[in-house]
DNA sequence: CGATTGATTGAGGGCTCTCAATCCGGGTGG
DNA sequence: CCACCCGGATTGAGAGCCCTCAATCAATCG
């Protein structure tokens, strides 16, 4: 199922409609789904980063993948979320700190040989093309969650990532608002947000008690007025710049 | 310890080839110093984003460079830091969030724009992977990054970046123990710590105060012994493991 | 129905931030 | 040569925010 075949040129430029200038969820190049051995995630399922042996790359196509490292001390951050479209290569993991790729929920991703995607990106410059793009998106996207991280409070830093959230995975509410998943257990965003689970929990308790945030079932979030929730956090404006293109057409 | 990362089981993988996995400082293809625009720069240069309209890329072939993104609300936050080898690309750069590239010493940087430097990676395979090597590594040191602003105290923080800088630009002393730059200003430290400049003040005091660090002069640190700064944080076998090979065989 | 896991919440302590005063180094002008 | 000034670094005191720890509560599952 591990493609490691090598098409030649003429296979390439299968995917020719070029979407705009950064590369967004759900454009992963036809050829890339063809080359790739497609693969189903459920939630907390770990996906190694060598097969045997050799270094691998995965493209996400539904769902959400994470990456944690653990520190020697038993200290964990959540240092990336890979959503749709996203690309993750093993060499994106630090060495020495037990570096650990899951999947935050089920999903399905593509996953390849160094070798082969590498093949495949020289072939096929669009491959080449959406690869670059998606990593300097995703780059981009950790500068913000970086500042977040560095400089906001706990408040900030929840509604920050909140905000991540509706913007990929939101859709428009009947009640008005807008819906969205939460996939991550609180532990999970505690280690993403560089918070202790337990101020966490307060913070998520302040924002319910506002009425801005509802919990309709486990893993799943309803925002009452997303201006409001994009009133919380000095990234706001940045994260709609950079998710924005709201899946329901949001403000 | 159970890292599962690419770097773990391979040790067959270091015994096979010659130099390094990643990509690392000095082994710019020499095909990309020929045709880049040479530009030196001074402390504080600021480095435009765009090059009359069209996406710039940087090479680093000497001294540093910083990312600064400014939020709304005046916050501050060096979002990464690129030594000789990285590259830089603006898409990296998050969109409205006051981002600023700037030189943090004098030193020298290839610049093209994207669609020349895209041009070149496709005609020439080692060129394209010399690029993607490098950002991998990039995002690995960023993960280390993220994980310690994210988890680690004030000292540690100091620590983490003070072995960085030590492997990246150290030198082995005479009088025993290492010589290496320090760059940045205090202020500019403090952003990239995520911390106040007032904390990280205290923070190197108390780092002089018991012998380990002293400042023989501006901008430049000596730590007496490399193995009593790398017990002082958790992420130093990362760091080493990422950053090893240190220009003067330390430890 | 009881057990177990995870989330919530309270009390207390510690680390960092804030603010302001002081110190230091470098440049300027008398 | 020295007095002066200015920006940045250092340090102290106090407050605030978050972490720690533990008890309580809710939800899931055997």
């Amino acid at each position: 199922m591990t493609t490691t075949s090598v098409h030649g040129p003429e296979t390439a430029r299968l995917s020719h409609a070029a979407p705009p200038e950064t590369a967004m969820p759900g454009s992963v190049p036809p050829a890339l789904a063809a080359e790739g051995a497609a693969i189903r995630t459920r939630r907390g399922q770990s996906l190694p980063l060598t097969l045997d042996g050799s270094e691998t790359v995965f493209v996400v196509q539904a769902g959400a993948l994470m990456l944690r490292v653990t520190l020697p001390n038993g200290l964990r951050q959540v240092v990336m979320l890979l959503y749709p479209g996203d690309v993750f290569r093993a060499a994106f993991a630090p060495p020495q700190a037990a570096a650990h790729l899951s999947a935050v929920s089920a999903g399905e991703v593509l996953r390849f040989r160094l070798t082969s995607f590498t093949a495949l990106a020289d072939d096929d410059p669009a491959i080449a093309r959406y690869y670059d793009d998606a990593v300097a998106q995703q780059t981009a996207r950790q500068a913000i969650h970086m500042a977040a991280v560095g400089r906001l409070d706990c408040q900030e830093r929840l509604a920050t990532f909140l905000m991540e959230l509706v913007l990929v995975t939101g859709v428009r509410a009947p009640g008005g608002g807008v819906a969205f998943d939460m996939p991550l257990s609180r532990t999970d965003m505690a280690d993403y947000l560089g918070l202790n689970p337990d101020t966490l929990s307060r913070a998520t308790s302040r924002l319910r008690a506002t009425g801005l945030l509802s919990q309709p079932e486990r893993h799943r979030g309803l925002v009452r007025d997303f201006e409001s929730l994009a009133a919380l956090t000095p990234a706001a404006q940045s994260l709609m710049a950079l998710l924005g293109r709201s899946p329901a057409g949001l403000p």
